[in-house]
This record gives C-alpha cells, sequence and structure tokens, in this order.
DNA sequence: CTAACACTTCAAGCGAACTTCAAGTCAAGG
DNA sequence: CCTTGACTTGAAGTTCGCTTGAAGTGTTAG
C-alpha cells in the first residue's frame, strides 16, 4: 500500500523528479520550473525529457528560500549563486551583497520601530477619524 | 519672474490644483487620482472639471503614506479612513486594525532578526558557493 | 488497447500600486 | 487666433513571483 517516495520512473532513480522536489520542499512544481527559467535552478539532467534533480537542490531550495526570507529578490539569488561569470571570483561580492543587505535591514527595523511606535500613538490618540491625527513617517 | 506657487487658474485661488499637492507631497499626479480612485482620497472641489484640494490633504496624504509605511494596503487605508460606514463607529475598528498590524509588526521584526543573524552567519562561513552552506529559516 | 498518471511546454493571468499614453478641454498670454 | 501649459479621462502597460491552463509525451498497470 506504501504509496510515497515509490520511483516508478527508470528504474535505476537517477535523481528526483520535479515532483518529489516538490514535496520535500514544500514548494509547488511551477516555482522550480519557475526558478529554473530565472536562472536560479540549474538545468538538472533529463529522462525522457523529465527533469531529475541531484537530492542536494533541496539543500539548495533551502537556501533559496532563506536568501529570499532574507529580502533578496529573485534575481539577486541568481547573481549570488551563480552570477559571477564561469570562474567564480572569491566570495567578496556575496559579502558585499550580504552587507548592502544587512545595511537595508537596519533601515528596515528603524522603519519596523517607527511604525510601531506610531501604531500605538495612533492607538492611544484616540481620534475619531484618522484626518484629524498628524503623524509623521520621518523619512 | 517667480514662477513658483503662482495660481492663474481662476483667480480667487478655491484650493490647491492636483499638481500643487503633488509638489508639496512629492507624489505624482497619477498617484492622487489613483488614490482618489481607490476611495482612499475623497473626491474634491471641480473647477472646470479640474480638482481643486482643501491644503488639509497635504497632511492627509501625509497621513496615507504613513499609514502605507506602516505596512497597511491602499485597501486598507480606505477602510480606516472611511470604510466604516456613514456613521462612524468609535475607533475600535481602528484599533483592532492597529492591533493586528502591531502583531505582524511583531513577527516581522522576528524575521528581520532572524535574517540579520543568518546573513551574518553567511558572512562568515565563506563558503564559495552559496550551494555548500546551510541555513535554515526556521520557520 | 486503454486508462491513469506524472511529467513536458508555452502562453496567459493575477494582484498590488502605480505609471504612461492618447486624446481632449480650458484659460491665459502674445 | 493660436499656442502654451496644466489639467481631464479611460485604457493599457509595468514589475514581481509565481500560478493556471491547454495540449501533448512517455511509462506503467490492467
Amino acid at each position: 500500500m506504501e504509496r510515497s517516495a515509490q520511483i516508478r520512473h527508470s528504474r535505476e532513480t537517477p535523481g528526483l523528479t520535479i515532483g518529489e522536489v516538490a514535496r520535500r520542499t514544500g514548494l509547488r512544481p511551477s516555482a522550480l520550473r519557475y526558478y529554473e527559467s530565472a536562472g536560479v535552478l540549474p538545468p538538472p539532467a533529463r529522462v525522457n525529457g523529465q527533469r531529475r534533480y541531484s537530492p542536494d537542490v533541496v539543500r539548495l531550495l533551502r537556501t533559496v528560500r532563506f536568501a529570499q526570507a532574507a529580502g533578496f529578490s529573485v534575481a539577486e539569488v541568481r547573481t549570488l549563486f551563480h552570477g559571477f561569470g564561469a570562474h567564480v571570483p572569491p566570495p567578496a561580492r556575496w559579502r558585499k551583497l550580504a552587507d548592502r543587505k544587512l545595511t537595508e535591514l537596519d533601515a528596515l527595523s528603524v522603519r519596523v520601530e517607527r511604525m510601531r511606535r506610531a501604531l500605538q500613538l495612533a492607538k492611544e490618540c484616540g481620534c475619531v477619524r484618522m484626518e484629524d491625527c498628524d503623524f509623521d513617517i520621518g523619512s
């Protein structure tokens, strides 16, 4: 009865199908194809035209999701991963990007804190119409 | 020679033109029209078909931008401002929305902190290829 | 043979928040 | 009168990160 994790395509299991990867990562197959088209995911091997992924991509995809959660756009993730020409230079660039993102994060948390304070003020001020309040974003 | 702030339409200056408001708020006229169509900005008076705004909208617009910066969508801003039926109930709803946003802000700052830590880790780990790193978003 | 099933492709669609464009109106100035 | 400049409208376009749909392929089970 065991229905899960059975690979019946190509007896010698040369890798994970897109569906397997999807299940293991929680992403949809369409997202994986999108990542590939966006240059984030390297084009995997094919068996009968179907994608066969190395189990490593599961980890890679976690990293992708992490980077996205960290605020990197898909295009930036592509750059981070393999956007630096063929002969990968030192990770100085990745660090540069990371530093840039860290700076942005700083700005973001400042904004978050400002929002929080403003929202609390707004809660307390108790004015009936928003227009009566007088907030300042600051910048 | 003074070119700025001259209002030559309708000598008695019955309000600010959309261009004036745009200049004073840093928004584009198209954005103001969009806000109006989205129900955020009340339809102003018209002179010869042209919008004439009360100077108050400048402040209103600051509030709108604040709310947006606080994470409210345009639709939510509309609700905040005048979405509560004609006989405006107490600002309980606004408070409810604010509380919801505050909760979201909490979640956001948790995520921001996680990102920051992860980015710093990633910087330090010094691996050449992203794929060699192994991050976990946590949730 | 046929059906089920997972995959393939390309194209189009979505939602948010605007922007841009084309075509038209209006008042003032020379 | 004609141009200039700021405005008007509605429709369509933009960006991002996917999702959805239609039509087709290949393998396996019954």
